[in-house]
RNA sequence: UGGGGUGUAGCCAAGCGGUAAGGCAGCGGGUUUUGAUCCCGUCAUGCGAAGGUUCGAAUCCUUCCACCCCAGCCA
């Protein structure tokens, strides 16, 4: 890569340099931590890219790992999800994927470690004594009543609280560490509760659970993680995180750095949001493709290339910025631009039929304009065609320039095909247009026509009697609100009624019979299509439209 | 009003004391059998504000302003 082309480094890329160099890191290892609450969205997307990326950059390696200490909130369901989509975005995560869950021993034992060095206690207050204890951010806290117990009594509680003979919330155990601290984190930390759930990796063999802060730097620290990278919001966990690393006999010394989570505007990424959505019927599926989750984009036809791409191309900073989706979708049009096979399909048909056909032709068309290496394809070019009511009128007053389709009494080239002349408009008694009667002008496929006739434009078409029939969904972004998630607006009064459109009725040329899900197709002048792995069938395909052409004209008019 | 973080164009984002990269969007033009793609051009006398240091400041100092995060037995 050239110096004038190299993109800079981000601020992590920086720091990995230095620490490489100076040696205080041989081999960097990252880890991409997620719990298994939910399926994983646009927004973990970035985290993927950002820490796999990041080990592949720098020859090092990447975990994937369920930070799964809460089993209260997870499922089976979603870390199987979970794996799939971090494989379907391309990622090999190095060794088994791990879990909290298989550490639970080690951490108990540091926990008895902290009790016995007096530096942990099982207190017995309830939630909201402990909420009044710990003061408030110009208030320093006062020390909980059960603080100052001694490591016999902490330890025989905590064996109690183990074996199960406390209810939940009677009471958990607690760091020893500063209740005037002005960090909330530091005023004597909860590292585990009570929680009488069997969890999807062990089963019922634990009733406490450690907390996502005595978890976290503990299992970076056991996998070897060097650079552990969370989200904005954890910087004040920071000095928390440290502090255990210091307490305990750690085999490695991780070091935490934040980053900006990602925001889009007209999205919402929050778990607890999006399964909302999913729950109450709003969407389909985790999957709708509506659903800015890496497996409804994955189903809508974004592809993996494209949102890795995406995730480089918007940086990695700890700035907090909400990009716009337009750029997302610039990045789905270029891949998919580059890389899918062109097809013709007509939303919404209106018959052509050749006055003066000389039976049925094959038309041959690139399979992609400017790619010859994809090849060829056939198209039947039969007496009675189909073309998009839209691209038919019997105004002729509209400029050449306002209306490149076909108008009665004038031409246009059909695509990969001949040049034709609209003679007839047929209306049915009530005065709808039921079929045009057109004239093909000889010599004109693959060649232009003769002097004097000028086609307006070109347009897509599809054999009448050798095409099939599909339906297409047209989607349209699932909230109409730029930020429907701010303030205390409630994110489903932003829901747009118009997110999908289903078409009946649609005609598509044959070689799409064989479509399949993970496949585009830019249907030509329409936008960019892939079947649709839920609804699709054999007998009717399903296309779902998963973004349409950049359409400069369309605005200016 | 405690602590942590962030302010460079409509949206992202480089910049690390030597005179504002790049991308998206926009605008203007060219090519085109997709109103697409592609190509060319254009787009910050300005870096949250005000002072200061310096030959020279987006970069250093001071003060101020705005916005985000933190008071779950969530992560």
């Amino acid at each position: 890569m050239s110096e004038a082309t190299s993109k800079p480094l981000n601020f992590l890329e920086q720091i990995v340099t230095q620490d490489l160099e100076s040696g205080k890191t041989q081999k960097v290892v990252t880890r991409f931590p997620p719990e298994p609450n939910g399926y994983l969205h646009i927004g973990h997307a970035k985290s993927i890219c950002l820490n796999f990326g990041l080990a592949q950059r720098f020859g090092g390696e990447c975990n994937l790992r369920f930070d799964d200490t809460n089993p209260a909130k997870e499922d089976l369901e979603y870390v199987e999800s979970i794996m799939d989509d971090v494989r379907w975005l391309g990622f090999e995560w190095s060794g088994e994927v791990r879990y909290a869950s298989s550490y639970f021993d080690q951490f108990y034992q540091w926990a008895l470690l902290l009790i016995k060095e007096g530096k942990a206690y099982v207190c017995h207050l309830n939630a909201d004594e402990t909420r009044e204890y710990r003061g408030w951010a110009t208030k320093p806290g006062k020390d909980s009543p059960y603080r100052d117990r001694s490591v016999e009594e902490n330890l025989a509680e905590f064996e109690k609280m183990r074996a199960g003979e406390y209810a939940e919330g009677d009471c958990v155990l607690r760091a020893k560490i500063d209740m005037a601290s002005p960090n909330m984190n530091m005023r004597d930390p909860m590292l585990y509760r009570i929680r009488k759930q069997s969890h999807h990796q062990t089963g019922d063999k634990w009733c406490i659970y450690p907390t996502y802060d005595f978890a976290h730097g503990q299992e970076d620290a056991i996998e070897g993680v060097t650079h552990s990278i969370c989200t904005l919001e954890f910087a004040d966990h920071r000095p928390l995180y440290e502090w255990f690393i210091e307490q305990l006999p750690v085999p490695a010394e991780p070091t935490q750095y934040e980053f900006a989570r990602l925001e889009l505007n007209y999205t919402v990424t929050s778990k607890r949001k999006l399964k909302q959505l999913v729950d109450e019927g709003h969407v389909d599926a985790w999957n709708d493709p509506r659903m800015p989750t890496i497996s409804g984009m994955r189903r809508r036809g974004y592809t993996p290339a494209s949102l890795r791409n995406f995730c480089e191309m918007i940086g990695v900073t700890k700035s907090g910025s909400t990009i716009d989706v337009g750029q997302l979708e610039f990045c789905v049009r270029n891949d998919l631009n580059d890389n899918a096979p062109r097809a013709m399909c007509v939303l919404d048909p209106v018959k052509v039929t050749i006055t003066n056909s000389k039976g049925t032709e094959t038309m041959v068309q690139p399979v992609h304009p400017n790619k010859e290496k994809f090849g060829e394809r056939q198209l039947p070019f039969t007496q009675e065609l189909y073309i998009d009511r839209a691209d038919f009128t019997e105004d002729t007053t509209l400029s050449r320039k306002k209306f490149k389709r076909l108008v009665l009494g004038e031409y246009v080239r059909l695509r990969g095909a001949y040049v034709i002349k609209a003679d007839e408009a047929v209306k049915d008694d009530s005065g709808n247009l039921i079929e045009i009667k057109a004239s093909l002008i000889d010599g004109t496929v693959g060649e232009n026509p003769p002097e004097g006739i000028r086609p307006r434009g070109v347009i897509h078409w599809v054999s009448a009697t050798d095409s099939i029939d599909c339906e297409v969904r047209l989607y349209d972004r699932l909230f109409s609100d730029e930020a429907p998630d701010s303030g205390d607006k409630n994110f489903l009064d932003a829901l747009n009624s118009e997110s999908l459109t289903i078409v009946q009725g649609c005609k598509a040329e044959v070689g799409l019979a064989n479509a399949s899900a993970e496949q585009s197709y830019q249907f030509e002048r329409e936008g960019y299509f892939c079947l649709d792995s839920k609804y699709s069938t054999t007998e009717k395909p399903v296309f779902n439209r998963t973004i349409g052409l950049k359409d400069n004209w369309a605005k200016k008019v």
